[in-house]
This record gives structure tokens, sequence and C-alpha cells, in this order.
DNA sequence: GTTAATGCAAACGCTTTGCAGTACA
DNA sequence: TGTACTGCAAAGCGTTTGCATTAAC
């Protein structure tokens, strides 16, 4: 169902929300828990949002928008969108946690700039393959994986270039 | 000591310590900084294990090995060792920090098993080569990296088939 | 009307820091 | 002998939890 064109040319534009949305209820009612406004508001957020978010930029985010939500409930959302397999908590260096939702069977991998924090988002197919034979090589077998490369953006190389020699 | 066979067969065993050794004491003198018994002793415990460690765990070796040294200097020379370039920390799940040593030059990723929380090193050119290319595509200067594969190991997967299922 | 979810604030676990005493150079 | 380092304990920071109140079903 749901019609599944190519959509050739875009990148983005994944899923409808609402999907997500049906997943998450679904997740909900089948463990005896309630849709609630709070946990509307935040599922709202994460997947409006097309970048990481830590729960406490997100509860501001929420309070800018008029939904004073704990930061309690949101951890505990978050827990809940996680365990739904919605979306992913990872750690960050600062021992901060950063959630970014997880659109079904994508995934992608990170740049994160050293200097200005960006994070770029990347995706490669023979990134994939690669782990998946290095996996089965151990013969492990692979869930899910994290990876990140830190460095430095073309940005700041160029500021730095500027700068310093 | 100190000879260097090719020690065929073996796959670590590498640099000898001395060498990270006389890094560690040229870091510290450069910086003003002082060779201390404490500082010894953690540095020892880091480069004589080949595993990843957490402050707490270095802490109670020291300990064990009669060697009582607070966990404040713990984190002091952690930090410290990751300074000189000798050690990386990385944040893990739980929100605790590990720490590993870094022979100059190499580096290596992880295979993570969600079940018993094994850590298998690996190393792969072409995931280097890989990187490379991606980081190339994006201008960015890539510094370090990070990839963890979460999954069951063999192990584990042995176990879980014969009770599940 | 039940039962689960919320918000608050206190507890938690890991890491960092200030300070008086200790030890390296 | 002077200065850096240590150990302690207290503070810090992000996250989790207990409990009385509120709201979903």
């Amino acid at each position: 169902m749901a019609q599944k064109k190519p959509t050739k040319g875009r990148k983005k534009d994944p899923a409808p929300i609402i999907d997500e949305q049906a997943i998450f209820e679904a997740f909900l009612n089948s463990h005896g828990f309630r849709m609630t406004r709070p946990r509307q508001a935040i599922f709202q957020v994460v997947f409006a949002l097309h970048t990481h978010i830590d729960a406490d930029k997100l509860t501001a985010y929420l309070e800018v928008k008029g939904l004073k939500v704990s930061r309690a409930s949101v951890y505990r959302t978050l827990e809940l969108l996680a365990q739904a397999g919605l979306v992913k908590r990872v750690r960050w260096g600062s021992g901060k946690c950063l959630y970014e939702h997880i659109h079904t069977g994508e995934h992608h991998d990170h740049l994160v700039c050293d200097i200005c924090g960006k994070i770029i988002e990347f995706y490669s197919e023979e990134m994939e393959t690669l782990q998946a034979s290095i996996c089965s090589a151990h013969s492990f077998e692979p869930r899910t994986h994290t990876m990140s490369i830190h460095g430095i953006c073309a940005e700041c190389q160029k500021k730095t270039s500027k700068k310093v020699k």
C-alpha cells in the first residue's frame, strides 16, 4: 500500500510522517500505553526536524511552540520512540545524547566538523556492502552501526587556511 | 627484551611499549609536567592491556596491583595521555567513557556484541580507502573516525539459536 | 472511574574541580 | 626549595526515578 514510486531525482523527502505516526500509535496500543499530548508533540518535532537533537534542545523547541513538556517526559518519550525502533539514540562526545529519527530501512553515517560542530550526513552503498562482508568474516550478525568521521569541514578549512598561514 | 623479531603467527604484539613511554615522557617534559608514580602506573596498565578500559576498572586494577591511585588522578592522567595522542577516549553506550591506547598510525574499528558486550576489533584497508573517498567527495578533511557495528557475535548466535526457537 | 502519564525535584552515575597536603626535579 | 601533582570531597552535568497530581481511555 501507500504508493511507492521510485521518485528518482530527489534524495530525501522520505516516507510521510503519517506512516511513522501509525507505527508509533500501534506500538503504544500494543503495549497498553496511551497517546498523549506531550508524546504527540515530541513525536512531531523529532520527525519534523531533519537533524539530530538532544533532549534539552527538544524541550526548548517545544516550549517555543507553546508546548511546555518536562524534561522527564521528553526523556521518557524518546525512550519509547527508541523502543519502537523509530528513533536512534547516540552518545555524543560531550556526554550528551543526541536522538535521530530513523526512516525505515534507511540510515546514514556522519561527518562531524571538529571546529564548527556541523554534522554532514552521508550514505554509501559500498560502505554497507563492506560492513556486511566484514561481519560475515567474523560470523558476526550486524544489527545497527554507527560511523562518524571527525575532521574539518570545507568551510572551516577555508577559514583556517586564511587565518593561519 | 627489545628484540624485534617478526614473530610471525601472532597478529598483535606491536611496537614495544618503550617507544610510547618515550613519547609520553617527551610530552610531559615539553609541557613542564612531571613523571610521577601514579602516571607511570596508569601508563603501564593502559599499554599492557590490549583492551579498552574505563576509569573505574583501571582504578580497581591498579589497586589490585597494590598501587592506590585516586579516580581523580586516573582521569587527569588519561586526559594527559589523550593530549599526547597516545590514548583515545570513546563514549560508550552506557554513558561511561572507555579509553584505548593507540599504536602510532594504527587504528581499528569495532564489532560490539549487544548480548555479551564483547568487543571485537578489526581493521579494514578498504574501509580506510572508502572513508577517504567519501571525505574528499565532501571536501572534508578527516582527522579521526569511529565506527562500531553492533549486533550479535558468533557465540551468542549459537547460544541463542539453541535456546530460542 | 481506573490506570497510566505527567511534572517536579531529588537521586543517580560518571566526570571534573578546588584545595590543602605531598613529592618530584 | 619551589612548583607541580595527588587525594579527597564537593560540585557539575546529563539522565533517571519516586511520588503526588492530572488526564487518557
